[in-house]
DNA sequence: ATTATCTATAGATCTATAGATAATGC
DNA sequence: ATTATCTATAGATCTATAGATAATGC
């Protein structure tokens, strides 16, 4: 026997399948982000993609694939920077460089930012399961260590749960309302600058212990 | 003449006008603030508000006059705590209580917050003239009010702007993801009641001179 | 031989309107 | 007489598939 002994029906992706379905996944990012799921359409995505949309299902079995694939791909990302806080760390440097870290995700990556905003916004219908496995987990391990800091005073008393959502909130922010932020602070650079400074200043504050 | 001088093809609402236009804009924030605009249908909007699909459009043009009178009508809710900040009050009483008031139109007014939300995060299209002509105004008007507080060591060096935007974010955080918060702090009682001592703290620190 | 792409279109869903009928207010 | 509601449906838009044709890999 030749198979791959796990799934017979797989066959190895061809170069030009993984190239396609790259470019189907970064048009969908665009398009999915702008306008959310049921706002979206293939014809957008085609076009974006520069394929035919009977193409586009040849790579995929269907919008709502499409759609999965881009959430499972970036739940990973997403939640990199708080996987990434070290308890071995010290509590202050480690906190506000998760600040840093995930307020530099909004800016360099603010179309999956908005992707998921939109996805939580609508009750998070294809993603809760995700959510209950994959993040809440995770949440929960990083808010035991942040109380351990707390209650070794080593920052100051805080609560864990409410100064991680702080924290996604604020930095989200810029991504999310966007629209808002740029009528609001029109010179862009000089506002993610401004926003970096004020966000630590504002986390340090609170922490202090 | 018996006409009203302003315009003679407007007759004044019956009482039946009222009370059906009033259902279809409750139903219709339902939806809208749900699915976002492209993700909700007549349909849904009609078996919310107990009526038929033709008779909504009896009393309003189409979807979109719908949306429109919606965002229309929230604005001014919504600026409304803002509006609010008295330059003759206590900063620092003034700013922690627009915290609380922000926060609290979120736990009252999900629905409200998320139709923004939604809009906002699809680029603003049908609110982009709304921000500029009335929110922007009274943005530059309150962060000047809120430098000057600064420039008078009343609070804290602070970046207006910013502050404004940590406030909204943070207190409209709880109703735009609230699915998600669900899922990470299943106490909702105890949640609201964490998240205000939580805010409260943190602009307290930050803003203290 | 298999993989990739195209044209054409089925079938579902949605917004909106036409036109008839019922309810309401003088 | 005017206002409100209903049935029926036009016309647009969308997802998805069928089936033929072209390109690619042994």
């Amino acid at each position: 026997m030749t198979d791959e002994a796990t799934d017979s029906t797989k066959r190895k992706p061809s170069r030009i399948q993984q190239k396609n379905r790259k470019r189907v996944l970064e048009a969908a990012l665009d398009v999915f982000s702008q306008h959310g799921y049921r706002g979206a359409t293939l014809d957008q995505i085609a076009e974006a993609a520069g394929l035919s949309k009977p193409n586009i299902l040849y790579y995929f079995s269907g919008k709502e694939e499409i759609h999965v694939t881009l959430l499972n791909r970036l739940m990973e990302t997403w939640l990199d920077p708080l996987a990434h806080l070290d308890p071995r760390g010290d509590p202050m440097a480690e906190l506000l460089g998760y600040v840093r870290r995930k307020l530099e995700m909004s800016r360099l990556y603010p179309r999956e930012s908005r992707l998921f905003a939109n996805e939580i916004l609508q009750g998070a219908p294809r993603m809760a399961p995700h959510l209950e496995s994959g993040l809440k987990p995770l949440f929960d391990e990083k808010c035991a260590l942040i109380q351990s800091w707390s209650d070794a005073g080593r920052i100051a008393r805080v609560n864990p749960r409410h100064l991680i959502m702080s924290i996604w909130a604020t930095s989200q922010h810029y991504a999310d309302f966007e629209a808002q932020v740029r009528v609001l602070e029109p010179e862009t650079d000089a506002s993610w600058k401004a926003a970096g400074a004020h966000l630590e200043t504002m986390f340090r504050k609170l922490l202090q212990p």
